[in-house]
DNA sequence: TTTACCTTGTGAATGGGTGCACAAGCTCGT
DNA sequence: ACGAGCTTGTGCACCCATTCACAAGGTAAA
């Protein structure tokens, strides 16, 4: 693919990983990296990434592999990393506090800008250094900062009617760290992360893994109830 | 599917969205429930609710659904639900402190029953209930809790460390938030989940739409090179 | 220049997941 | 008892993603 088509989601979602593990290499450095170097740096296999990398354009030299350089601007241009996405966390609670001072955002061009809480408490003051307003100052937020992304980390009773006001103010980006299905229009564009559905899958295994062990677990009949998977 | 048999991952990551749907019925409720509710509980289609559920057992009655009480405790013996698996979080900043607080974690079944540090001034006392320990100290709390879970939310440098002592200590479920590749045994399940990423990734179509808007992005030629999509 | 060697880029095979469409089967009203 | 109506369970076709395997194309040493 020579010409910059359409990306794949599951390439898309790879490349920030390679963007990531480019970061082993210094800027100016004028290494190269081959597709294996980088798979192991970002977890696939080497396959995946010059695949990956073909639907971005040409940009290896057969026998020698990428110039580390030139392969983070171009995944970084793809990525609109060049960007910078200011975003708003809407909920201050634990979660919210954490996220708003993740260093790891703004390193990657996600400056938290501001902050929104409904506790009349924090609505005015700063915490650890991010201005924090009520709901009815968001639109103003956003236009003033021009901010891309919100992310909504407020109890799942908040959820929706976040969205409904991040959408109004004219945010088309959001991460929702709430345990609900939000409704937004398809132009927007939502991420869901459930940090508990994400246990629970790791606990699927955990339980398969215990039966088949023969574990007790909590000591009822399941174990007689799924081992029965042999012949009939 | 009639037998229990093995279980598409794409099924098992979307069976804890079902058992947060149930939520909406109340425990004895008697109700009963169509794949179509279900499917918009969840944020699914329909047929994708039938089918996963299938690979559980035919618990469904035709002309009817399926029964509401009766569902939620097949999910959750499937994902092994109904047994409480002790977690660890490791790393006591800023993401560490929110999710060792995060109350979605014990109503699923998942306590943080203790946490790990480095940090002199945290070893040995307890922030927000939850005691703090050094890294010595992992094997016995694991084993005295009876852990299942480790979290990792540490810094990068770490990060690899912090799992290979997890992994010593016994644990073979582990959740990352960590942006680096970690290596681990074959037996251990690893769950990496990296927030910078994630809004990347969101940071992608948003590009792409004010690309295509003809919006000025920090005004280089990226739109022109973009643009050039259309007929050869 | 030629040859040996290396790594990319990609056709093609494979596999898993999705969604349609419909038969099977249950309930309820008549 | 029977037929109308509804919802499940699933065969099937399709699509996207992964992986293999190898030709294409570059480098470097002889």
């Amino acid at each position: 693919m020579n010409s910059i088509g359409r990306i794949p989601d599951a390439t898309v979602a790879r490349l920030p990983l390679y963007l990531r593990g480019l970061d082993a290499f210094p800027v100016g450095g004028a290494a190269t990296v081959s597709s294996e170097e980088l798979a192991a740096l970002a977890g696939v296999n080497a396959a995946k990434v010059r695949k990956d990398l073909s639907y971005l354009g040409t940009y290896g030299t057969r026998g020698v592999g990428y110039d580390a350089d030139f392969l983070r601007f171009e995944i970084s241009r793809a990525l609109g990393v060049a960007n910078t996405w200011p975003i708003v966390v809407c909920g201050m609670g634990n979660l919210g506090r954490a996220l708003a001072n993740h260093s790891g955002f703004a390193e990657r061009g996600f400056p938290v800008v501001a902050a929104i809480d409904t506790d009349p408490e924090k609505i005015g003051v700063e915490i650890d250094g991010i201005a924090v307003y009520g709901p009815a100052a968001l639109a103003s937020v956003v236009a003033k900062h021009d901010v891309a992304v919100g992310i909504i980390a407020t109890p799942p009773e908040a959820a929706q009617g976040t969205a409904d006001r991040l959408v109004d103010a004219g945010i088309t980006s959001i991460m929702s760290f709430a345990p609900i299905v939000l409704t937004v229009p398809d132009d927007v564009d939502l991420r869901a992360v459930d940090l508990a559905t994400e246990l629970q899958i790791l606990g699927f295994h955990l339980h398969r893994s215990r039966l088949v062990a023969g574990v007790d677990v909590s000591g009822d009949r399941e174990r007689d109830l799924l081992v029965g998977e042999g012949p009939v």
